[in-house]
DNA sequence: CAGCCGAATAAGCGAAGGCTTAACGCGCGG
DNA sequence: CCGCGCGTTAAGCCTTCGCTTATTCGGCTG
């Protein structure tokens, strides 16, 4: 399996036909066929048959094509990518915990990069935590923020925040419907981790996309949503939600960095934990403003790879 | 560069030798060696160099590294997609628009894999409207849902749903500050034509990272928020918001279904459109119930592309 | 049935890839 | 200063890639 078969497989099922492929890649049309036979063979799936209106995906071949396709273009990618490094900007990248990915960790960044002397730019993304160990590791990222990550062999992991986690709703009740943040999903989360002190059934549990809107759906009535206290504070103060005290909250619960070991790790990434202690990120992460300008605003590039 | 040379780059960056690469890869120490003076010619970097602790990336190194890596999982990821397309279910991918991802996306899949008699297997994700045409092109979805997509050649756009977008907050102020989903970054959308339309500044626009969020933030009385007037009506008419009226407000917007021109489109992108023309799924689009159960939620598999 | 078009196969060739063993360079500690 | 340990270089070998031209196969159309 090489790149250019699939990249001259992609060609081919994007235009429907090896003629046109062969002309797009400027050689021969046997190169393409040839090119096609040997990934059939290696796939051992034939991928693109013949069909009306020109060449057409298998089964397999449309599972093929995205990963193939993403492949070519991470092949482009890569040799831009090393040489735009020549006096490029340096990369720090964060991945989160959804609770702080969508509250803290982009002020953290802003504030980071816009103290920092260097030439810095930050980059965030939400996972679970069983992924984190594996994305610091194979430096997909170079720093997590989220649940204390276990002594893995070389990875440091330090507390650097407290809060209390609390639920709240408009009223107590029997068996109410739990509204959680996707970390309810997450079994090494917090979350997840009351939802199971408490026997909370599964079905009893409903998963949105983020915990302002969990906690939107707890102030219509729907039940109760699991909340960082200290954020969700004003909204108690205005009365739209009410602390619900139950056997497992108020709990206490610590955001964890972690990093490489320190001597493994980027020196940028050190200097990010090193941000971490100051008064300002203490700050931010006590009261994020939330919502940023657009000109800030760089969605991250979500690929999603469609397994 | 080959996934071959590619896969011992990372190996040597992730172990950081070498010599535990090559034992890793069970080669001898050489031809990893030659592997990475391969991939370093082609690259024009030395990627690895020689430092305390271990082999340490260079600032190229780094950048290349994620993308590496990614491209050697998806390697192996290519040979287990097509093998298990034997018998598997088949794949409907789709892509949205924010405001359509964060509501309804799930929901109708959930209910067309649900009332289709056959073994489908749903998955959506989020994008800008000027992606959609490349992703269909490229086959790596299905169907987009939302702007209209203009006639490119072989694309066909059809309006499914019609809303209403309005304006809402606290009270109406001179030079609002307005709160917006990412779509207000995305220069194709509803939101942020109504933007121009409205000549709001850049700098009076706040970008949330869903619209729950910038709702919540609205109620808050930070600013003016754009809002589908039917998911907003029930928080308007518990008083939390007020709709504003604005030179541009209320709006029409047309949500739009685009695939394939259908002789090229895979069979199960038309079953899908033809759904959303049933009653089940304008009712859906008009009150979907937001929250799912998390046997149910399968958030797709975000791969942050650093660039 | 002839003719045509597009895909597949055959045969051949140069250039890499990818592996080995052997030898070399080089920093570091005894 | 000698010997490790480790990365790199050298040389040789076989396989595969990737391309060509020439030919064959298969389906569609007039």
């Amino acid at each position: 399996m090489t790149l250019t078969q699939l990249g001259a497989f992609v060609l081919v099922a994007r235009l429907g036909s090896v003629k046109e492929a062969a002309r797009a890649l400027n050689v021969s049309e046997p190169a393409v066929s040839q090119a096609l036979t040997a990934l059939r063979q290696h796939m051992g799936d034939p991928l693109l048959v013949r069909g009306p209106g020109g060449m057409t995906l298998t089964e397999g071949g449309a599972r093929l094509l995205p990963i193939a396709s993403q492949m070519v273009v991470l092949g482009a990618e890569a040799e831009g990518a090393v040489r735009a490094a020549r006096g490029a900007p340096e990369a720090l990248r964060v991945v989160a915990a959804p609770a702080v990915a969508e509250f803290v960790a982009t002020p953290l960044l802003d504030a980071f990069t816009a103290r920092s002397a260097r030439d810095v730019e930050g980059s965030s993304g939400v996972v679970a935590g069983r992924e984190m160990p594996v994305l610091l590791h194979n430096r997909l990222a170079d720093m997590a923020i989220g649940p204390h990550l276990a002594d893995d062999q070389g990875l440091v992991s330090e507390p650097v925040f407290r809060a209390s986690i609390v639920a709240v709703g408009t009223a107590a009740g029997p068996r109410p419907l739990w509204l959680v943040d996707p970390s309810g999903t997450d079994p090494s989360s917090e979350t997840s981790r009351l939802l199971r002190r408490l026997k909370v059934p599964e079905d009893r549990v409903r998963v949105y996309p983020n915990q302002t809107a969990a906690w939107a759906a707890a102030a219509d009535g729907d039940g109760l949503a699991v909340a960082l206290a200290h954020l969700v504070a004003p909204r108690v103060q205005r009365g739209e939600l009410r602390v619900i005290a139950t056997p497992a909250t108020p709990a206490e619960i610590r955001w964890h960095a972690t990093t490489l070991a320190p001597d493994r790790r980027p020196p940028l990434a050190g200097a990010f934990r090193r941000f971490l202690a100051t008064a300002e990120a203490l700050h931010i992460m006590r009261s994020p403003g939330s919502g940023v300008p657009p000109s800030r605003f760089r969605p991250p590039v979500y690929v999603t790879i469609w397994s």
